[in-house]
Parts: structure tokens; C-alpha cells; sequence
RNA sequence: GGCGGGGUAGCCAAGCGGUAAGGCAGAGGUUUGCAAAACCUCCAUUGGCGGGUUCGACUCCCGCCCCCGCCUCCA
């Protein structure tokens, strides 16, 4: 079983296979750390996590490398109005955007560089893009790219020239350029900066966002690397000019060989914004009620190149779904003699049996869609009452090498709410009431037990109470 | 305006030149003192609109309408 993915570059669908033989070497471009992250940017992340889970399942040794953005305008602008130094700033919204990372059980990457970690880095590649004649400085010490130095610039956005669009608008800062298109790499020390500046020879200041990636690709994945991902909004302006600075400093005409792009999420139609009170974080959503599993079911159900409509209509479907799989998955468990989910790693090669078509759809171009649709299928198809054990153990592994691929955690059984005494006592009068056939008695205390906030269950042999 | 992604049942969402997966919701049934849960069954003659190609199109071509994204630092 071969992946096959869309190549934004190329436009097509291609296999993958990792350069050097052996492992298949990534970069994603990672979160700006200056706030929480919200579930758009989880829907990329997740993604990529699942693009990740399958290369290995299916054999492939991988190297994920997922930089963290912990200076720019924005984390020095928002570090300063709190009074924070950008390190503890950042670090702070690092930890969170790890714990939600962690949550949604994304598997973290391999290598996650900093930017600011990586100054020197950007530097030197800073000086030799002027010593081959493709930046400039100006009078201000910043510096900036020269996109006419590069031919091949337009190449994955597929626009030479790009137009401004009447009214775009253009910072004030970037008065210098020689032309629109062109970049800043280093942006001169300004007093708003505070003690954020790092010295450079062409004067203090702070690395351009677009370079970092590229200055810590070519440290951890060299100058010509596997795949590069991100959302789509990347597509331009960020990763073109992530090319251009690369190929001009590298020599290499490859950097890059596939391009993976993930579309945005909308909510309710809408694109996400504060202003619209749409936007959610995994917290927001925590406090509806909604579990991270949830959320990454909704954030996979759907093929990542359209768009994808996220309502809390859609979580509440996820929960009914994510129940029917963990019922499937008790019964087959039962079947097969064991309890324990396989390791993840124990997992990698596995054959997929009669989800065969499901692991089949998710390697051509992560068909997610088609994937689960195949899952219930089979699942209905499945009586594992019929099954011999060691039928059943094989179907139980081909089920969880799919949801170990979707990086799905189903929901346990459900555990008990502790219950006190006073309801304890209740439910077995009631109990009582209701095997001595004492109808309305136990009605009458089922409305006490309400009454208290818990609701009972009735089952054959016994009862269970949860809290409403 | 340029480039790109879409318009499929109440909602979400796939495949496919050969006659519409799947999930949620809904309806009916089994079970249950009742209830809940669970399980079973049903649920788009129709695919934004108008043409065309074809034995046959939701799937290919042409035109139009609508939605969404990017267009300089937003995943």
C-alpha cells in the first residue's frame, strides 16, 4: 500500500516516497505563539498528524520537524502590553499550545526549533543571499529580498506578477522596497521593540517571519527535504518566499519536492473571527461540554482540500459516532479475549482485513470521508458473536490500525459519577421498589432521585446512576 | 480584477461515465412495568441553473448564478 497525496506544486496526485531511501523527511509550519490556538489552526495540525500516523503505519520512518514562531510583530506587540519578556511570553503559550497539541493526540514532532533559538542561522543566510546579489539592505539596516533576482519566483502560487488589489494595503514601515513584492529578512530595530533586537552587521533588529523556516529547514532537513505543509493561506506569500530565499541560497532547485496544503475550516459558513464570535479554542469548547476527542473526529471526518463546516451540531454527532465505534470496539475486544488497545508501534505493518477498503481510501490523498464511511460499514457487516477468537483478534487489530491512523481515542465505558450516600440509598429503595413490582413507588422515588440531579437507569440485573 | 476551493437529502459529507457511501437528526419495530440505552429496518427517481457530448452524466465539455479562501507577514 503505497500513499498517495495532492502536490499543490504539481497539482497532481503523487506517491510518496522518501528521498534518501529510507525516512521521509517534513517540515510543518508551526503556530505563532502569542495566544491560544484555535481549531482552525488545529484542523492543519491534526492533519498533518494523521498525514504522519499514516506513513508510519504503513512502514515509513518519518522526521517531523514543526517550528515554533516566538518572535514576530505580534508576540512582541502582545509580550509588551502585558509586561511580559517575550521568553516568558512565549514560553508561556508554548506550554498551552503543547497541552492542546497533547490533548487532541497529535504525536509531537521530531525537532521543534525556535526562531529566536535560530538567529544566527537566519543571519548567515541573511549574508549569503547579499553576497549572491538576492537581498539588499537599506538605509534603515533592514533588509529585504529581491524577488527579481529569482526567475522562478510565482512558481507554487502560480503568479508571476501579483497585482495588488486596489486598496490593499501597504505598512508603512515597508516604504523602502525597491518593488511591492519584495520581503523583509530582517527588520531594523525599532523603539517599540523594546529590548527584542539582535545584532546583525548591517544593523540591530529582528529575522523576517518567511526565513526562519527556511533557515531551520536547511539546519534539520538540509537543502532539498521531502514535503512541506501547511494551511493554504501559506501557499502565498509565506511559502514562495520560503523558495526563493532557499533556492537562491542553497543552489539547489528543489528544496521542497511536495507541497501539502490544508484548507481552512469555517464555522457555521463563516471564516472564523473574533468579531463574529465564532472563533474557538479547544478551552471554549471544553466548556460546552466537548471532549478534544470530539473535536478531532469533526476535524478529520471531512477531506482535507475542501472546506470544512465545523458547527456544534457537528460535535454532537461526533459523540454518537465516536459511542457507536467504542461499542463495536468493546464487542470485538470481548470477542478476541483482550482489553487492552495494541501499542501504536505494534500497529506499524499491520493488515487491515476486512477495513482493508478504509486503509485504502485514507492513502489515496487522505480520503478521511470515504475511509470512515467504509469503518461502519464493515461494522455493521461484523457480528462478532460469530467470529472465533482468533478471528476476532484480527479484525479487532485491522479496526484499531485505522483508528490508530485517524489517531482516534475512543471514549471508555462509561465510569461511574461518584455517588453519594443519600442518592445510594434512594436507588436501592428504589431497586428494591421496583423488583417487588411496586410501580408507583418506584416512579415516585426515580422523581426524588431527579429531583437530587441523578438520573436511573434501569438495566436486568442492575442499575446505574449518572448525574444529569 | 488575478489565482484557487466549493455548490449532493433537515444538518455534516464521500465515491463514481452505468444509474446516489457513511455519520447525525427523523420515522417504524424488537426489548423494557415505565423510561433510557442498545439492536434491526426505513429515509435523495435526485445532485446550483441552462445547454452540449454519450447507448447512458451528479460524474466530461461550454455558458451562467451563488458561496468561500489567498492577493505581503492569518493554519
Amino acid at each position: 500500500m503505497s500513499l498517495t497525496l495532492f502536490d499543490t506544486m504539481s497539482r497532481t496526485a503523487r506517491e510518496l516516497r522518501p528521498l534518501d531511501g529510507s525516512t521521509y523527511r517534513f517540515y510543518a509550519c508551526g503556530p505563532t505563539v502569542y495566544g491560544p490556538a484555535h481549531i482552525g489552526n488545529f484542523r492543519t495540525f491534526v492533519l498533518q498528524d494523521l498525514f504522519r500516523r499514516l506513513l508510519e503505519l504503513g512502514g515509513t520512518r518519518t522526521k517531523h520537524v514543526r517550528n515554533l514562531t516566538d518572535v514576530d510583530d505580534k508576540t512582541i506587540r502582545v509580550s509588551q502590553e502585558t509586561g511580559q519578556s517575550l521568553t516568558d511570553f512565549t514560553r508561556h503559550w508554548t506550554q498551552l499550545f503543547h497541552a492542546d497539541c497533547a490533548a487532541l493526540h497529535c504525536l509531537p514532532p521530531h525537532v521543534e526549533p525556535s526562531a529566536v533559538a535560530h538567529i544566527p542561522h537566519q543571519v548567515k543566510m541573511i549574508e549569503a543571499l547579499m553576497a549572491g546579489g538576492h537581498a539588499y539592505a537599506t538605509a534603515d539596516g533592514s533588509v529585504y529580498f529581491k524577488i527579481a533576482s529569482f526567475p522562478d519566483y510565482g512558481r507554487l502560487s502560480r503568479v508571476k506578477e501579483r497585482e495588488l488589489k486596489p486598496g490593499a494595503s501597504v505598512s508603512d514601515d515597508e516604504y523602502e522596497k525597491d518593488t511591492l513584492g519584495d520581503f523583509a529578512l530582517w527588520k531594523a530595530r525599532k523603539p517599540e521593540d523594546g529590548p527584542n533586537f539582535w545584532p546583525a552587521p548591517w544593523g540591530e533588529g529582528r529575522p523576517g517571519w518567511h526565513l526562519e523556516c527556511s533557515a531551520m529547514i536547511r539546519e534539520y532537513l538540509g537543502d532539498t527535504f521531502d514535503l512541506h505543509s501547511g494551511g493554504v493561506d501559506l501557499v502565498f506569500p509565506h511559502h514562495e518566499n520560503e523558495i526563493a530565499q532557499s533556492e537562491c541560497c542553497g543552489g539547489a532547485h528543489g528544496f521542497a519536492a511536495h507541497w501539502f496544503h490544508i484548507t481552512h475550516l469555517l464555522v457555521d459558513g463563516k471564516k472564523m473571527s473574533k468579531s463574529l464570535g465564532n472563533l474557538y479554542t479547544l478551552a471554549d469548547l471544553a466548556a460546552k461540554g466537548y471532549s478534544p476527542e470530539e473535536v478531532r473526529y469533526v476535524l478529520t471526518a471531512a477531506h482535507y482540500r475542501g472546506q470544512l463546516n465545523f458547527t456544534l451540531d457537528s460535535l454532537d454527532g461526533a459523540r454518537q459516532a465516536l459511542g457507536k465505534l467504542a461499542r463495536a470496539e468493546r464487542a470485538l475486544a470481548e470477542r478476541a479475549g483482550t482489553s487492552t488497545p495494541p501499542a501504536y508501534d505494534s500497529l506499524m505493518g499491520q493488515e487491515a482485513g476486512p477495513f482493508a477498503a478504509a486503509w485504502t481510501a485514507l492513502n489515496h490523498d487522505l480520503n478521511t470521508a470515504e475511509a470512515l464511511g467504509h469503518v461502519f460499514t464493515v461494522l455493521k457487516a461484523v457480528k462478532p458473536e460469530t467470529l472465533s477468537p482468533a478471528d476476532a483478534l484480527a479484525v479487532w487489530r485491522g479496526f484499531h490500525l485505522v483508528l490508530a491512523a485517524f489517531g482516534i481515542v475512543l471514549p471508555p465505558e462509561k465510569a461511574e459519577d461518584a455517588v453519594p450516600a443519600q442518592v445510594q440509598a434512594v436507588a436501592e429503595a428504589r431497586w428494591a421498589a421496583r423488583t417487588g413490582k411496586d410501580w408507583a413507588e418506584a416512579d415516585r422515588l426515580r422523581g426524588e432521585l431527579d429531583a437530587l440531579g441523578w438520573t436511573m437507569k434501569d438495566g436486568r440485573e442492575n442499575y446505574s446512576l449518572s448525574l444529569k
